[in-house]
DNA sequence: CAGTGGTCTAGACCACCGC
DNA sequence: CGGTGGTCTAGACCACTGG
Protein backbone atom coordinates (compact mmCIF):
# COMPACT_ATOMS: atom_id res chain seq x y z
CA UNK A 1 0.00 0.00 0.00
CA UNK A 2 2.96 2.18 -0.82
CA UNK A 3 3.36 2.27 -4.42
CA UNK A 4 5.09 5.46 -5.37
CA UNK A 5 4.13 8.43 -7.31
CA UNK A 6 6.90 7.94 -9.34
CA UNK A 7 5.73 5.02 -10.92
CA UNK A 8 4.74 6.39 -14.04
CA UNK A 9 6.23 5.72 -16.98
CA UNK A 10 4.40 6.75 -20.19
CA UNK A 11 4.00 3.48 -21.34
CA UNK A 12 4.31 1.02 -18.55
CA UNK A 13 4.74 -2.79 -19.39
CA UNK A 14 2.53 -5.62 -20.69
CA UNK A 15 3.42 -7.49 -17.43
CA UNK A 16 3.91 -6.14 -13.58
CA UNK A 17 7.37 -6.00 -13.48
CA UNK A 18 8.72 -8.64 -10.75
CA UNK A 19 8.38 -7.27 -7.55
CA UNK A 20 5.43 -5.24 -8.40
CA UNK A 21 2.17 -5.70 -7.23
CA UNK A 22 -0.65 -6.45 -9.81
CA UNK A 23 -3.07 -3.66 -8.22
CA UNK A 24 0.16 -1.24 -8.71
CA UNK A 25 0.98 -2.08 -12.31
CA UNK A 26 -2.70 -1.97 -13.04
CA UNK A 27 -3.02 1.65 -11.34
CA UNK A 28 0.03 2.68 -13.76
CA UNK A 29 -1.40 1.42 -16.60
CA UNK A 30 -5.09 3.17 -16.37
CA UNK A 31 -2.74 6.15 -15.07
CA UNK A 32 -1.57 6.03 -18.24
CA UNK A 33 -4.40 5.80 -20.34
CA UNK A 34 -5.84 9.03 -18.76
CA UNK A 35 -2.97 11.38 -19.48
CA UNK A 36 -3.12 10.12 -22.96
CA UNK A 37 -6.66 11.54 -22.98
CA UNK A 38 -8.01 8.49 -23.44
CA UNK A 39 -10.51 9.40 -20.56
CA UNK A 40 -11.14 13.29 -20.28
CA UNK A 41 -11.57 14.57 -16.95
CA UNK A 42 -14.92 15.12 -15.74
CA UNK A 43 -15.96 11.76 -17.63
CA UNK A 44 -16.63 8.21 -15.71
CA UNK A 45 -14.55 5.17 -16.56
CA UNK A 46 -15.97 2.05 -17.55
CA UNK A 47 -17.58 0.21 -14.07
CA UNK A 48 -15.56 -2.10 -11.67
CA UNK A 49 -16.69 -5.11 -12.84
CA UNK A 50 -15.98 -3.79 -16.75
CA UNK A 51 -12.64 -2.86 -15.91
CA UNK A 52 -11.81 -5.98 -13.80
CA UNK A 53 -12.74 -8.51 -16.30
CA UNK A 54 -10.71 -6.51 -19.41
CA UNK A 55 -7.77 -6.77 -17.20
CA UNK A 56 -8.77 -10.51 -16.20
CA UNK A 57 -8.25 -9.86 -12.74
CA UNK A 58 -10.65 -9.88 -9.18
CA UNK A 59 -12.36 -7.14 -8.08
CA UNK A 60 -11.10 -6.72 -5.11
CA UNK A 61 -7.75 -6.39 -6.75
CA UNK A 62 -9.28 -3.44 -9.00
CA UNK A 63 -10.67 -1.40 -6.44
CA UNK A 64 -6.96 -0.91 -5.02
CA UNK A 65 -5.64 0.00 -8.21
CA UNK A 66 -8.99 2.37 -8.16
CA UNK A 67 -7.61 3.54 -4.69
CA UNK A 68 -4.64 3.91 -5.12
CA UNK A 69 -5.66 6.50 -8.00
CA UNK A 70 -8.38 8.09 -5.86
CA UNK A 71 -4.97 8.74 -3.31
CA UNK A 72 -3.27 10.65 -5.59
CA UNK A 73 -6.07 12.32 -6.42
CA UNK A 74 -6.37 11.40 -10.45
CA UNK A 75 -9.72 9.68 -9.73
CA UNK A 76 -13.30 10.89 -7.60
CA UNK A 77 -15.46 7.72 -7.02
CA UNK A 78 -19.16 8.20 -6.16
CA UNK A 79 -21.67 5.53 -4.73
CA UNK A 80 -24.07 4.85 -6.83
CA UNK A 81 -22.87 7.01 -10.09
CA UNK A 82 -19.48 6.34 -10.72
CA UNK A 83 -15.83 6.54 -11.19
CA UNK A 84 -14.46 10.11 -12.69
CA UNK A 85 -11.36 11.18 -13.64
CA UNK A 86 -10.30 14.84 -11.67
CA UNK A 87 -11.26 18.15 -12.82
CA UNK A 88 -8.13 20.01 -13.08
CA UNK A 89 -7.52 22.88 -10.16
CA UNK A 90 -10.31 25.90 -10.68
CA UNK A 91 -7.26 28.73 -11.05
CA UNK A 92 -8.59 31.00 -7.74
CA UNK A 93 -6.57 29.22 -5.10
CA UNK A 94 -3.98 31.98 -4.91
CA UNK A 95 -6.56 34.00 -2.81
CA UNK A 96 -6.54 31.19 -0.13
CA UNK A 97 -3.85 32.63 1.04
CA UNK A 98 -4.99 35.92 1.32
CA UNK A 99 -7.76 37.56 3.29
CA UNK A 100 -9.06 40.23 0.66
CA UNK A 101 -12.72 40.38 1.18
CA UNK A 102 -15.39 42.28 -0.54
CA UNK A 103 -17.18 44.45 1.72
CA UNK A 104 -20.71 41.91 1.41
CA UNK A 105 -17.56 39.39 3.15
CA UNK A 106 -17.56 36.90 -0.22
CA UNK A 107 -14.19 36.94 -1.89
CA UNK A 108 -15.06 36.50 -5.08
CA UNK A 109 -13.02 35.80 -8.50
CA UNK A 110 -10.45 38.74 -8.91
CA UNK A 111 -10.98 40.92 -12.36
CA UNK A 112 -7.50 40.09 -14.08
CA UNK A 113 -5.73 43.02 -16.58
CA UNK A 114 -2.42 41.73 -18.40
CA UNK A 115 -0.11 44.18 -18.27
CA UNK A 116 2.70 42.17 -20.42
CA UNK A 117 3.40 39.75 -22.67
CA UNK A 118 6.65 38.37 -24.47
CA UNK A 119 8.13 36.13 -25.87
CA UNK A 120 11.78 35.05 -25.07
CA UNK A 121 14.50 32.32 -24.41
CA UNK A 122 14.26 31.00 -21.03
CA UNK A 123 16.48 31.12 -18.64
CA UNK A 124 18.58 28.34 -17.07
CA UNK A 125 16.67 28.12 -14.16
CA UNK A 126 12.75 28.61 -15.82
CA UNK A 127 14.51 25.75 -18.07
CA UNK A 128 15.33 22.80 -15.14
CA UNK A 129 11.74 24.05 -13.31
CA UNK A 130 10.43 23.30 -16.95
CA UNK A 131 11.91 20.25 -17.75
CA UNK A 132 13.14 22.22 -21.12
CA UNK A 133 16.20 21.82 -23.51
CA UNK A 134 18.54 24.75 -22.87
CA UNK A 135 17.59 27.54 -25.18
CA UNK A 136 14.02 26.94 -25.19
CA UNK A 137 11.19 29.35 -25.63
CA UNK A 138 8.88 30.32 -23.37
CA UNK A 139 5.93 32.99 -23.05
CA UNK A 140 5.84 35.27 -20.26
CA UNK A 141 3.21 37.33 -18.56
CA UNK A 142 2.60 40.58 -16.11
CA UNK A 143 -0.76 40.46 -14.68
CA UNK A 144 -2.66 42.19 -11.99
CA UNK A 145 -5.48 40.87 -10.30
CA UNK A 146 -8.12 43.37 -8.40
CA UNK A 147 -11.07 43.00 -6.46
CA UNK A 148 -13.78 45.01 -6.90
CA UNK A 149 -11.21 47.80 -8.82
CA UNK A 150 -8.80 47.55 -5.80
CA UNK A 151 -5.59 46.22 -7.29
CA UNK A 152 -4.63 43.52 -4.58
CA UNK A 153 -1.90 40.93 -6.53
CA UNK A 154 0.87 41.37 -8.98
CA UNK A 155 1.81 38.12 -10.94
CA UNK A 156 4.73 37.14 -13.24
CA UNK A 157 4.14 33.97 -14.98
CA UNK A 158 6.19 32.13 -17.57
CA UNK A 159 5.01 29.13 -19.71
CA UNK A 160 6.31 26.49 -21.88
CA UNK A 161 6.43 26.48 -25.45
CA UNK A 162 5.14 24.95 -27.96
CA UNK A 163 2.61 24.12 -25.37
CA UNK A 164 0.97 27.75 -24.88
CA UNK A 165 1.71 28.78 -28.72
CA UNK A 166 -2.14 29.26 -28.54
CA UNK A 167 -2.13 32.30 -25.88
CA UNK A 168 1.15 33.87 -27.93
CA UNK A 169 -0.98 35.24 -30.39
CA UNK A 170 -4.88 35.08 -29.02
CA UNK A 171 -6.67 38.81 -28.32
CA UNK A 172 -6.16 39.97 -25.13
CA UNK A 173 -9.40 41.41 -24.41
CA UNK A 174 -11.02 37.86 -25.04
CA UNK A 175 -9.00 36.44 -21.59
CA UNK A 176 -10.76 34.91 -18.80
CA UNK A 177 -10.19 36.39 -15.25
CA UNK A 178 -8.99 32.69 -14.58
CA UNK A 179 -5.66 31.13 -16.70
CA UNK A 180 -5.95 28.05 -15.32
CA UNK A 181 -9.79 26.70 -16.80
CA UNK A 182 -8.53 28.86 -20.55
CA UNK A 183 -4.80 26.95 -20.49
CA UNK A 184 -7.31 23.97 -20.21
CA UNK A 185 -10.00 24.93 -23.01
CA UNK A 186 -7.43 26.36 -25.06
CA UNK A 187 -4.08 24.29 -24.79
CA UNK A 188 -5.90 21.05 -23.38
CA UNK A 189 -2.88 21.38 -20.67
CA UNK A 190 -4.42 20.54 -16.86
CA UNK A 191 -3.23 21.85 -14.11
CA UNK A 192 -3.70 19.04 -11.27
CA UNK A 193 -1.76 20.06 -8.78
CA UNK A 194 0.49 22.84 -7.84
CA UNK A 195 3.39 23.43 -4.81
CA UNK A 196 3.82 26.70 -3.49
CA UNK A 197 6.54 28.11 -1.42
CA UNK A 198 5.91 31.12 0.86
CA UNK A 199 8.14 33.86 2.04
CA UNK A 200 8.36 37.65 2.68
CA UNK A 201 10.39 40.66 0.90
CA UNK A 202 9.90 44.23 -0.02
CA UNK A 203 8.07 46.00 -2.93
CA UNK A 204 9.99 47.81 -5.66
CA UNK A 205 8.89 51.10 -6.50
CA UNK A 206 7.66 49.92 -9.25
CA UNK A 207 5.35 47.24 -7.89
CA UNK A 208 4.39 49.59 -5.47
CA UNK A 209 3.11 51.84 -7.65
CA UNK A 210 0.78 48.82 -9.27
CA UNK A 211 -0.29 47.76 -6.23
CA UNK A 212 -1.02 50.75 -4.73
CA UNK A 213 1.25 50.74 -1.98
CA UNK A 214 4.56 52.37 -1.14
CA UNK A 215 7.61 51.80 -2.10
CA UNK A 216 9.82 49.16 0.42
CA UNK A 217 5.78 48.22 1.72
CA UNK A 218 6.16 44.87 3.06
CA UNK A 219 4.87 41.98 0.81
CA UNK A 220 4.37 38.48 1.02
CA UNK A 221 5.60 36.10 -2.29
CA UNK A 222 4.13 33.27 -3.17
CA UNK A 223 6.04 30.94 -5.80
CA UNK A 224 4.25 28.31 -7.60
CA UNK A 225 5.23 25.54 -9.70
CA UNK A 226 1.94 23.86 -11.35
CA UNK A 227 1.88 20.47 -13.31
CA UNK A 228 -0.52 18.49 -14.80
CA UNK A 229 -2.07 15.28 -14.87
CA UNK A 230 1.39 13.63 -16.09
CA UNK A 231 2.87 15.27 -13.55
CA UNK A 232 5.18 17.33 -15.45
CA UNK A 233 5.63 21.27 -14.59
CA UNK A 234 3.93 23.56 -17.41
CA UNK A 235 3.89 27.00 -15.41
CA UNK A 236 6.10 28.74 -12.66
CA UNK A 237 4.88 32.04 -11.44
CA UNK A 238 5.50 34.62 -8.99
CA UNK A 239 2.77 36.22 -6.87
CA UNK A 240 3.40 39.43 -4.46
CA UNK A 241 0.85 40.83 -2.36
CA UNK A 242 0.65 42.96 1.09
CA UNK A 243 2.23 41.02 3.62
CA UNK A 244 -0.25 42.57 6.30
CA UNK A 245 -3.31 40.41 3.83
CA UNK A 246 -1.62 37.62 4.12
CA UNK A 247 -2.88 35.07 6.29
CA UNK A 248 -2.09 30.49 5.69
CA UNK A 249 -3.32 27.60 7.38
CA UNK A 250 -1.51 24.60 7.53
CA UNK A 251 -1.63 21.38 9.64
CA UNK A 252 1.18 19.11 10.65
CA UNK A 253 1.52 15.78 11.72
CA UNK B 1 -14.31 4.64 3.13
CA UNK B 2 -15.19 8.31 4.11
CA UNK B 3 -15.52 7.48 7.76
CA UNK B 4 -15.79 10.74 9.44
CA UNK B 5 -12.28 11.88 11.78
CA UNK B 6 -15.31 13.00 14.93
CA UNK B 7 -16.42 9.54 14.93
CA UNK B 8 -14.24 9.26 18.39
CA UNK B 9 -16.91 9.10 21.31
CA UNK B 10 -14.86 7.93 24.52
CA UNK B 11 -17.28 5.17 24.68
CA UNK B 12 -18.73 3.86 21.72
CA UNK B 13 -21.31 1.61 21.34
CA UNK B 14 -21.36 -2.49 21.78
CA UNK B 15 -22.32 -2.68 18.27
CA UNK B 16 -22.30 -0.89 15.31
CA UNK B 17 -24.94 1.67 15.19
CA UNK B 18 -27.22 1.55 12.15
CA UNK B 19 -25.59 3.15 8.94
CA UNK B 20 -22.25 3.06 9.93
CA UNK B 21 -20.50 0.09 8.89
CA UNK B 22 -18.67 -2.32 10.85
CA UNK B 23 -15.20 -1.70 9.67
CA UNK B 24 -15.72 1.88 11.08
CA UNK B 25 -17.10 1.18 14.23
CA UNK B 26 -14.06 -1.08 14.70
CA UNK B 27 -11.84 1.71 14.11
CA UNK B 28 -13.33 3.59 16.77
CA UNK B 29 -13.58 1.31 19.19
CA UNK B 30 -9.80 0.75 18.51
CA UNK B 31 -9.08 4.05 18.56
CA UNK B 32 -10.69 4.52 22.01
CA UNK B 33 -8.66 1.59 23.16
CA UNK B 34 -5.59 3.76 22.16
CA UNK B 35 -6.85 6.92 23.28
CA UNK B 36 -7.56 5.18 26.97
CA UNK B 37 -3.99 3.63 26.84
CA UNK B 38 -4.11 0.40 26.61
CA UNK B 39 -1.81 0.52 23.94
CA UNK B 40 0.93 3.43 24.25
CA UNK B 41 2.55 5.36 21.56
CA UNK B 42 5.76 2.98 19.75
CA UNK B 43 4.07 0.20 21.31
CA UNK B 44 2.29 -2.90 18.81
CA UNK B 45 -0.57 -3.71 18.54
CA UNK B 46 -1.74 -7.65 18.48
CA UNK B 47 -1.23 -9.39 15.35
CA UNK B 48 -4.38 -8.80 12.54
CA UNK B 49 -5.12 -12.28 13.09
CA UNK B 50 -5.91 -11.87 17.16
CA UNK B 51 -7.86 -8.77 16.30
CA UNK B 52 -9.76 -10.09 13.52
CA UNK B 53 -10.62 -13.44 15.93
CA UNK B 54 -11.34 -11.09 19.13
CA UNK B 55 -13.86 -8.96 17.36
CA UNK B 56 -15.08 -11.79 15.48
CA UNK B 57 -14.38 -10.60 11.82
CA UNK B 58 -13.05 -11.68 8.87
CA UNK B 59 -9.26 -10.30 8.08
CA UNK B 60 -9.93 -8.23 5.36
CA UNK B 61 -12.42 -6.08 7.26
CA UNK B 62 -10.10 -5.58 10.29
CA UNK B 63 -7.58 -4.81 7.64
CA UNK B 64 -9.87 -2.04 6.86
CA UNK B 65 -10.12 -0.59 10.13
CA UNK B 66 -6.35 -0.65 10.29
CA UNK B 67 -6.11 1.33 7.13
CA UNK B 68 -8.88 3.86 8.41
CA UNK B 69 -6.51 4.34 11.68
CA UNK B 70 -3.27 4.44 9.42
CA UNK B 71 -4.99 7.16 6.84
CA UNK B 72 -5.59 9.34 10.54
CA UNK B 73 -2.18 9.30 11.26
CA UNK B 74 -2.92 7.18 14.76
CA UNK B 75 -0.99 3.85 13.29
CA UNK B 76 2.11 3.04 11.43
CA UNK B 77 1.92 -0.48 9.66
CA UNK B 78 5.73 -2.42 9.21
CA UNK B 79 5.68 -5.24 6.92
CA UNK B 80 6.99 -8.20 8.57
CA UNK B 81 7.27 -6.22 12.07
CA UNK B 82 3.65 -5.44 13.19
CA UNK B 83 0.94 -2.71 13.79
CA UNK B 84 2.56 0.57 16.29
CA UNK B 85 0.87 3.45 17.94
CA UNK B 86 2.42 6.45 16.11
CA UNK B 87 4.83 8.72 18.51
CA UNK B 88 4.16 12.22 19.29
CA UNK B 89 5.69 14.93 16.80
CA UNK B 90 8.96 15.65 17.55
CA UNK B 91 9.24 19.38 18.73
CA UNK B 92 11.24 20.54 16.17
CA UNK B 93 8.48 21.27 13.68
CA UNK B 94 8.61 25.03 14.43
CA UNK B 95 12.07 25.45 12.49
CA UNK B 96 10.44 24.05 9.36
CA UNK B 97 9.01 27.92 9.09
CA UNK B 98 12.57 28.82 8.97
CA UNK B 99 15.32 28.58 7.29
CA UNK B 100 18.33 29.14 9.60
CA UNK B 101 20.69 27.23 9.56
CA UNK B 102 24.32 26.59 11.07
CA UNK B 103 27.56 27.76 9.14
CA UNK B 104 27.77 24.03 7.85
CA UNK B 105 24.14 24.19 6.64
CA UNK B 106 22.65 21.69 9.56
CA UNK B 107 20.02 23.15 11.32
CA UNK B 108 20.51 20.88 14.39
CA UNK B 109 17.88 21.70 17.82
CA UNK B 110 17.79 24.92 18.96
CA UNK B 111 18.50 25.73 22.70
CA UNK B 112 15.48 26.37 24.81
CA UNK B 113 15.54 29.47 27.25
CA UNK B 114 12.49 29.79 29.32
CA UNK B 115 12.18 34.25 29.73
CA UNK B 116 8.58 33.79 32.09
CA UNK B 117 6.66 31.19 33.81
CA UNK B 118 3.17 32.04 34.91
CA UNK B 119 0.25 30.71 36.87
CA UNK B 120 -3.23 33.02 35.97
CA UNK B 121 -6.58 32.19 35.05
CA UNK B 122 -7.45 31.81 31.14
CA UNK B 123 -9.33 34.75 28.77
CA UNK B 124 -12.62 33.78 26.96
CA UNK B 125 -10.23 32.86 24.03
CA UNK B 126 -7.89 30.84 25.46
CA UNK B 127 -10.14 28.78 27.73
CA UNK B 128 -12.39 28.50 24.34
CA UNK B 129 -9.86 27.35 22.27
CA UNK B 130 -8.38 24.79 24.96
CA UNK B 131 -11.80 22.97 25.59
CA UNK B 132 -11.95 25.14 29.15
CA UNK B 133 -14.36 26.36 31.22
CA UNK B 134 -14.66 30.25 31.81
CA UNK B 135 -12.62 31.41 34.88
CA UNK B 136 -10.26 28.28 34.56
CA UNK B 137 -6.64 28.15 35.52
CA UNK B 138 -3.56 27.90 32.70
CA UNK B 139 0.03 28.07 32.75
CA UNK B 140 1.87 30.17 30.13
CA UNK B 141 5.18 30.69 29.34
CA UNK B 142 7.94 32.94 27.24
CA UNK B 143 10.99 31.05 25.43
CA UNK B 144 13.46 32.26 23.16
CA UNK B 145 14.90 29.68 20.97
CA UNK B 146 18.64 30.37 19.83
CA UNK B 147 20.33 28.33 17.22
CA UNK B 148 24.45 28.60 18.28
CA UNK B 149 23.95 31.32 21.02
CA UNK B 150 21.86 33.32 17.92
CA UNK B 151 18.31 34.53 19.19
CA UNK B 152 15.94 33.43 16.09
CA UNK B 153 12.25 32.55 17.61
CA UNK B 154 10.24 33.92 20.75
CA UNK B 155 7.09 31.89 21.74
CA UNK B 156 4.61 32.35 23.99
CA UNK B 157 2.62 29.28 25.23
CA UNK B 158 -0.45 28.46 27.29
CA UNK B 159 -1.31 25.16 28.87
CA UNK B 160 -4.03 23.87 30.25
CA UNK B 161 -4.21 23.07 33.47
CA UNK B 162 -4.22 20.30 35.79
CA UNK B 163 -2.72 18.72 32.85
CA UNK B 164 0.37 20.50 32.91
CA UNK B 165 0.27 20.98 36.97
CA UNK B 166 3.24 19.35 37.05
CA UNK B 167 5.92 21.51 35.30
CA UNK B 168 4.80 24.48 36.89
CA UNK B 169 6.71 23.69 39.92
CA UNK B 170 9.95 21.46 38.34
CA UNK B 171 12.99 22.87 37.97
CA UNK B 172 13.65 25.21 34.76
CA UNK B 173 17.21 24.50 34.88
CA UNK B 174 16.25 20.64 34.09
CA UNK B 175 14.22 21.53 30.83
CA UNK B 176 14.80 19.52 27.46
CA UNK B 177 15.16 21.59 24.62
CA UNK B 178 12.18 20.20 22.90
CA UNK B 179 8.98 20.65 24.57
CA UNK B 180 6.54 17.65 23.11
CA UNK B 181 8.75 14.92 24.17
CA UNK B 182 9.09 16.66 27.84
CA UNK B 183 5.19 16.58 27.61
CA UNK B 184 5.20 12.86 26.89
CA UNK B 185 7.90 11.94 29.92
CA UNK B 186 6.48 14.41 32.31
CA UNK B 187 2.98 15.05 31.91
CA UNK B 188 1.94 11.63 29.77
CA UNK B 189 0.27 14.11 26.80
CA UNK B 190 1.37 12.72 23.70
CA UNK B 191 1.30 16.04 20.74
CA UNK B 192 -0.10 13.93 18.13
CA UNK B 193 -0.80 16.53 15.17
CA UNK B 194 -1.13 20.51 14.91
CA UNK B 195 -2.76 23.22 13.27
CA UNK B 196 -0.74 25.80 12.19
CA UNK B 197 -1.98 29.68 11.31
CA UNK B 198 0.75 31.88 9.45
CA UNK B 199 0.80 35.74 9.46
CA UNK B 200 2.72 38.87 9.16
CA UNK B 201 3.09 41.71 11.26
CA UNK B 202 5.91 44.25 12.58
CA UNK B 203 8.16 43.50 16.08
CA UNK B 204 7.55 45.82 19.25
CA UNK B 205 10.19 46.87 20.71
CA UNK B 206 10.32 44.72 23.56
CA UNK B 207 10.23 41.62 21.22
CA UNK B 208 12.61 43.36 19.27
CA UNK B 209 15.41 43.33 21.80
CA UNK B 210 15.38 39.86 22.67
CA UNK B 211 15.11 38.43 19.16
CA UNK B 212 18.36 41.35 18.31
CA UNK B 213 16.29 43.09 15.45
CA UNK B 214 15.64 46.57 15.48
CA UNK B 215 11.91 47.91 16.69
CA UNK B 216 9.27 47.41 14.35
CA UNK B 217 11.14 44.98 11.97
CA UNK B 218 8.79 43.14 10.28
CA UNK B 219 7.99 39.14 11.85
CA UNK B 220 6.41 36.04 10.64
CA UNK B 221 4.07 34.75 13.11
CA UNK B 222 2.78 31.56 13.53
CA UNK B 223 -0.14 30.60 15.94
CA UNK B 224 -0.51 27.00 16.81
CA UNK B 225 -3.02 24.41 18.17
CA UNK B 226 -1.26 20.96 19.29
CA UNK B 227 -3.48 18.28 20.15
CA UNK B 228 -3.15 14.89 21.74
CA UNK B 229 -4.16 11.36 20.61
CA UNK B 230 -7.88 11.85 21.64
CA UNK B 231 -7.99 15.07 19.60
CA UNK B 232 -8.09 17.68 22.40
CA UNK B 233 -6.26 20.75 21.90
CA UNK B 234 -3.96 21.00 24.87
CA UNK B 235 -1.27 23.46 23.62
CA UNK B 236 -1.82 27.23 22.45
CA UNK B 237 1.62 28.97 20.65
CA UNK B 238 2.84 31.93 19.18
CA UNK B 239 5.83 32.26 17.51
CA UNK B 240 7.70 35.67 16.09
CA UNK B 241 10.43 34.90 14.30
CA UNK B 242 12.40 37.46 11.26
CA UNK B 243 10.04 37.55 8.29
CA UNK B 244 13.04 37.25 5.99
CA UNK B 245 14.25 34.38 7.25
CA UNK B 246 11.08 32.85 6.85
CA UNK B 247 9.97 30.53 4.00
CA UNK B 248 7.51 28.13 3.86
CA UNK B 249 5.91 25.09 1.29
CA UNK B 250 2.72 24.36 0.51
CA UNK B 251 1.12 21.31 -1.61
CA UNK B 252 -1.88 22.28 -3.63
CA UNK B 253 -4.29 19.98 -4.92
C1' DC C 1 12.51 -20.68 11.12
C1' DA C 2 8.00 -18.76 13.00
C1' DG C 3 5.35 -14.68 12.94
C1' DT C 4 4.10 -10.55 10.82
C1' DG C 5 1.72 -7.79 7.28
C1' DG C 6 0.77 -7.66 1.88
C1' DT C 7 -1.53 -9.50 -2.20
C1' DC C 8 -5.16 -11.86 -4.63
C1' DT C 9 -9.27 -14.49 -5.31
C1' DA C 10 -14.51 -15.51 -5.95
C1' DG C 11 -18.43 -14.67 -4.39
C1' DA C 12 -22.66 -12.72 -1.65
C1' DC C 13 -25.15 -9.02 -0.24
C1' DC C 14 -26.06 -3.99 0.81
C1' DA C 15 -26.68 1.13 -0.16
C1' DC C 16 -27.02 4.69 -3.27
C1' DC C 17 -28.32 7.03 -7.70
C1' DG C 18 -31.03 8.21 -11.56
C1' DC C 19 -34.51 7.08 -14.68
C1' DC D 1 -35.92 -0.68 -11.61
C1' DG D 2 -30.97 -1.62 -13.30
C1' DG D 3 -26.43 -0.13 -12.63
C1' DT D 4 -23.07 1.81 -9.74
C1' DG D 5 -19.81 1.58 -5.90
C1' DG D 6 -19.41 -0.11 -0.71
C1' DT D 7 -19.11 -3.83 2.68
C1' DC D 8 -17.94 -8.41 4.23
C1' DT D 9 -16.45 -13.12 4.01
C1' DA D 10 -13.03 -17.27 3.99
C1' DG D 11 -9.37 -18.74 2.35
C1' DA D 12 -4.68 -19.32 -0.24
C1' DC D 13 -0.33 -17.80 -0.99
C1' DC D 14 3.62 -14.34 -0.98
C1' DA D 15 7.26 -11.19 1.13
C1' DC D 16 9.43 -9.23 4.82
C1' DT D 17 11.54 -9.29 9.65
C1' DG D 18 13.95 -11.05 13.34
C1' DG D 19 15.93 -14.54 16.11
Amino acid sequence: MDESIFSDPAFPADQPSPGQSRYGWLAASLRARITQGEWVPGTALPAEAALAKEHGVALGTLRQALALLVAQGLLVRQHGRGTFVREGLGGASMLRFFRFATEDGAPGTPQSHILGRQLRLASADEADGLGLPAGASVLQLQRLRSLQGQPCLLEHIVLPLPLFEALAQSDLAAWDDLLYPMYQRVCGATIHRAEDSLGFGLLTAEQASLLRLDAGHPCAQVDRRAFDLAGRCVELRTTLGDAFAFRYTAHVR
